[in-house]
DNA sequence: TATCTTTGCTTAATCGTTTAAACAAAGATA
DNA sequence: TATCTTTGTTTAAACGATTAAGCAAAGATA
């Protein structure tokens, strides 16, 4: 920061021959200054081209006006969309926002949580990464005395704030779209169990499948990382079976599309042979063909239900956590990869 | 910011029976304490579990260790991995980012920037949006006297440092690739004149059909804001023509899967009838039926020297802007969809 | 022994803002 | 007229770190 004589309240006071103190309450709208002084400061500031020092008055008044956000990822059309309605509603009250990205990494989400705290943020967004076991970085931000308000991927162990949609529930709409379509053998490639998102997914497809009287076998439930590349090994591997499934519900897009390559390459009718279901409806669900079935999960409510919440403690003076769940439907989207009676 | 009684340096002082300069500076390993009090102040520190207070160092050195990034976009892979490996050189050094994101619209980029000055970043490394032609809120950053850096989309009326790959080379590759083929009509979708690196792409597009013998028609060259909708709309242009081309050169990846749509649904075989290919290398390129030819930008490589420009600039006293141009040669990768010879 | 250097610390100012407390002047109330 | 309120401002102390300058004690040099 170069100091190109950069303009203070003090250069504003000389001006106008008034003190600092005065300029900053004029500046803040103090109702204790007068009308004509407040014109009078915001005229010079502007003649000036004054710009409040960020940092001191953070210094002084312990608020940042900053919000961590971390992410698994932002080249995610679900977390990018996220992050950008957290960040409108949160501009408009004068915050702006921090994003990190954890790569899905244990590790690195625990920098990125002591770097917000070193940056002083005000409060953090976050959603956690697919290794995210141990929670004691987490219990770092409530000890550090600021709001904490988690989306998408949380876990009930963590006594916070939380926005997602009901992964339970989507479990069982998926499955009933499936059936409507004449499946009966409903295979499922989960994410992993230890996280609370996919072990929703997985209860909701298991209650599902009982509730229509469907066979659940181990074989076809298959645990991954619901990467491109894991969603092919994964299909290949419910292909080799001796008896395949007539359907595959994918916990994610990513890995859906992997699954869908195979069924391309193998040449296997989707959805006539064997019917696809995505999850988080990524711009390409709609692109590759036949376009692939997903849910929505509603990135801009929970963005904005997010920023909202934090604001929400913010303009408390103490903070209470409270222990806010918001869970929002999800909506299936559904598409050529699912709908047996579709014409190309 | 709730006065969790946080540990300052004072604190430490106190415990120790020294001055803050002396816990300061110990910190800080300066050679004019001694090792005893050093390790004292370092145990101190550790039991107390002191953080520094960020705004604090920052506002005395006049060094907020913060830098902030503008793209138009997260949500590209190019972008999230440039920023990705931003982060990563920079995080080496100390610094964190401030992520924002223009959507490409003027008006939020030159919010973003008021945005991070009034953070009192350090220096700012930018991609442009679209949108943008007037170059003045630029200007506001090199006035603050922090370092600017621009990448990918920058402008040459710019006087900073800019780090992208060759576009009007890439342009050559593309057509020499094309004509290698057996193409003899080459159309180009491009994105807008105005913008410095698609300008270089359509220059280097008309030079190399110029050097090929082949013809140069208007009706084949169509501006777009290269969105997938918009190739939609011009590809199917392309097709309306009388005489139509045999292959497509885009500008961008998304546009080219709105072209591949269009193809895809006229039943036009690619790349036999037309060959296609994009520009970025976005994953869904290798996604989708035929895989798309494209065009790597280096995201890896562009993220790092961006940030290490800006490491070398934080390092000098002084700020003298030395206008480096670094630019990177790309790589076509070739795939299905112009190579007419692939058997599928 | 007298003087110079080095070592290891302290003091105090500073960064630019906010804010509690003080206070003078003017207006209202009794 | 004496006292209380209100209005509009100033003073000065923070916030938590960094850093230039000062200084005492110990060691080195002549």
């Amino acid at each position: 920061m170069a100091k190109k004589n950069k303009t203070t309240i003090k250069d504003i006071a000389n001006v106008l021959n008034i003190s600092g103190a005065a300029v900053s309450k004029a500046l803040h709208n103090d109702s204790r200054i007068s009308e004509k002084t407040k014109k009078a400061v915001r005229q010079v500031a502007k003649n000036l081209n004054y710009q409040p020092n960020h940092l001191a008055s953070a210094l002084r008044s312990g608020k940042s006006k900053l919000v961590g956000v971390i992410v698994p990822r932002t080249n995610s059309n679900f977390f990018a969309a996220t992050i950008h309605n957290i960040e409108e509603v949160l501009n408009e009250e004068g915050y702006n926002i921090i994003i990190t990205q954890s790569n899905e990494s244990y590790k690195k989400e625990c920098a990125n949580i002591d770097t917000l705290l070193f940056t002083q943020v005000d409060g953090i967004i976050a959603s956690m990464a697919n290794e995210t076991v141990d929670l004691n970085h987490f219990e770092k931000i409530k000890a550090a005395g600021i709001p904490l308000i988690t989306f998408d991927r949380g876990e009930n162990d963590l006594n916070v704030d939380y926005i997602g949609i009901d992964d339970y529930d989507s479990s069982h709409v998926i499955v009933n779209h499936l059936v409507e379509q004449g499946c009966k053998r409903i295979a499922h490639i989960s994410g992993f169990k230890r996280t609370r998102i996919y072990n929703n997914r997985i209860r909701g497809y298991i209650d599902a499948l009982q509730k229509h009287n469907l066979p659940l076998e181990n074989e076809l439930l298959l645990e991954s990382d619901l990467s491109t590349e894991d969603g092919r090994k994964k299909m290949q591997q419910l292909l080799n079976l001796k008896n395949r499934p007539d359907a595959v519900y994918v916990a994610g897009d990513y890995a859906a599309l992997g699954a869908l390559q195979i069924l391309n390459e193998k040449k296997i009718k989707v959805p006539q042979e064997i019917a696809l279901v995505g999850f988080g409806d990524e711009p390409f669900a709609n692109m590759v063909t036949p376009k692939i079935t997903s849910v929505n999960q509603h990135s801009y409510k929970i963005g904005r239900i997010a920023a909202e919440t934090f604001l929400g403690y913010s303009k408390k003076t103490k903070i209470e956590q409270s222990l806010n769940k918001i869970i929002l439907d999800a909506k299936l989207i559904v598409r050529e990869s699912s709908l047996k009676n579709y014409n190309l």
